[in-house]
DNA sequence: TGCAACCTTGCCCTTGGGGCAAGGTCAAGT
DNA sequence: ACTTGACCTTGCCCCAAGGGCAAGGTTGCA
C-alpha cells in the first residue's frame, strides 16, 4: 500500500495535485491507516493515471469529474481527441507567426514599401495620407503576411498610371471636404468604374486588393467624415456586405 | 485613431486584456481623446500582435514584459521556439495515451495477464503473492504499455522452468520471515546467480526485466520487512543505484 | 534518542483574464 | 432635442489548478 508521497512520485505529479482532486471528488479518498495517513492500492494509481491523461490533455477538472461516473466518456474521448489536434495545429501556427517575429517581419515594413512610402510626397499626397498608408501597410503585413506583398505590389503599380494616380489623389484631397459635397458623389463613381475596369465584374472584394479586411478600410475611414460616406456609397454601388 | 474595442476586435483578443496588459506595463498606455477613451495608432496594433504572439506560445507575461524593453529578445526566440515543439511534441504523447484509454487499456488488464495470474495459486503462489502480481502488472500496463507485453512474457517464460520457478516461489514464501534469517541472504545469492544466468553479465536493469521503474519494486518490497532486505542485498549485490 | 523525511489540515498566493456595477460618451434615428 | 443601443471608464470580486507555508503528528534509520 502506497502512501500519497510515493503515488505521486510514482504518476509524477505532487502530493499536493491528489490532494486537490480528492478535494474536487475527482479520485475517492482511500482508508486512512491508524495514523491517519491515506494508503493507496495500485487500483488507484490506475484511476490518477486515467485523470492525468485527461487533465494532459487540457479536460478541465469539473468536467473529468462528470465523465468518471458517467459512461458519456466513450463518446467525450473522441471530442477530445479532435480539440487536441486543433490544439497542436494551432500551436504549430503559433510556432510559424514567432519564427516570422524572429526574422523581424514584425518589427518594420519592408525596405521597398518604406521606399515606396517616401516617393508618395512627392507625388502630391498629403503628410497624412502618407502617414495613414504607412499604418495601413504596417497592418496588413503584420495581420496578412502572405499576401500581403501581392497586395502592395498591385497597389504601387496603380500609381504608374496617371489617371489611376489622380483618381487615388483626389481620395486624398477629400478628406477634408462636407461629407455631402458633390465631388464625393463624383469620386465614388470614378472608383468604380476604375475598380470594374481594374478586376472584372465581379469583385475579388472591395477596392484596393482582397487581403485588407473591413476593419483596416473602417480604421482608415474613421479620420474624415467625407470618407466614411464615400466608404458608404463604394460599398453600395460594389454590393458589399 | 482606433478605440480600445476595435483594436481589441482586430487583433482577436477582448478589450479587458488589452487593459491587463496596460496594467502590467506590458503594451504602454496610448493617449486618451478629450472624453478619456483611449485611442490607439497602427503601431500598438503590431505591437499587440507581438505580445500575442508571444503569449500564444506560453510565454508568461510576466517574461514578455521583460523582453520588451531589452534587447535579449533574439536571444530568447529561440529557447521559446524550443520549448514549444517540445510541447506540441507532449501533446502528441497525451494523444496517443488518450487513444490508449479510449481502447480500454487502461481500464483492465489484457485477458492473457488475467489468464496467467489466475494459474498462479495452482503452481503453489499464495493469495497474497497473486494480488501483488496483479497489481503490480496494472502498474507496469498502465505506465509503461509499449514495454510491458514483452516484460510479462519474459516473467511469464521464467516460471516454465521449473528451477527458476522453485526460486520464485521461495520469494514468495520468505514473506513472513525475519529479516536476518539466513534464508534471505541464501535467496539473494540463487536470485543474483539465476539473474546473470538469464541476462548476461552486464544487466539490462534489476531484477524482473528492464521496464519495471524502481517504484514497483519499492510498492511490492513495502508489505515485508524480510523482502526489504532482500532487495537491499540485490541491490548491493547487482551493482545497481 | 535524535534526525530527516514523511504525513495531516488550513490558509493565502499566483496567472490570465471574465464578469459585473455604476457611471460617462457616441452615433443614429425619430 | 431625445432616446436608444453600443461604446468607453474604473473598481471590484471570481475562476481554475495548483504552489507554498505554517504548525503539528509520524515514520524509518543509525
Amino acid at each position: 500500500m502506497l502512501t500519497i508521497g510515493q503515488l505521486a512520485g510514482y504518476v509524477g505529479v505532487t502530493a499536493k495535485t491528489i490532494r486537490v482532486y480528492h478535494a474536487k471528488g475527482l479520485l475517492p479518498e482511500p482508508p486512512r491507516d491508524a495514523s491517519g495517513y491515506r494508503r493507496y492500492s495500485a487500483a488507484d494509481a490506475v484511476e490518477l493515471i486515467k485523470i492525468r491523461t485527461l487533465a494532459e490533455a487540457g479536460v478541465p477538472l469539473a468536467r473529468i469529474r462528470e465523465l468518471r461516473s458517467g459512461d458519456a466518456l466513450r463518446d467525450a474521448l473522441r471530442q477530445i481527441d479532435d480539440d487536441l489536434s486543433a490544439r497542436i495545429d494551432g500551436l504549430r501556427a503559433t510556432q510559424e507567426r514567432l519564427r516570422q517575429l524572429a526574422d523581424g517581419h514584425l518589427s518594420a515594413l519592408p525596405a521597398d514599401v518604406v521606399d515606396h512610402l517616401s516617393r508618395l510626397p512627392g507625388l502630391g499626397f498629403s503628410e497624412r495620407w502618407v502617414a495613414l498608408q504607412n499604418d495601413l501597410w504596417l497592418l496588413v503585413f503584420a495581420t496578412h503576411p502572405s499576401t500581403a506583398r501581392a497586395s502592395f505590389q498591385d497597389q504601387a503599380a496603380i500609381l504608374t498610371d496617371p489617371a489611376l494616380l489622380e483618381v487615388v489623389l483626389e481620395y486624398d484631397r477629400l478628406h477634408d471636404l462636407d461629407p455631402h459635397d458633390p465631388r464625393v458623389d463624383a469620386l465614388a463613381e470614378k472608383l468604380v468604374s476604375a475598380t470594374r475596369a481594374r478586376y472584372g465584374a465581379d469583385m475579388p472584394a472591395y477596392d484596393r486588393g482582397s487581403a485588407i479586411p473591413a476593419l483596416v478600410q473602417g480604421a482608415v475611414n474613421a479620420s474624415s467624415p467625407a470618407w466614411r460616406r464615400l466608404d458608404t456609397l463604394l460599398r453600395k454601388r460594389l454590393g458589399v456586405s
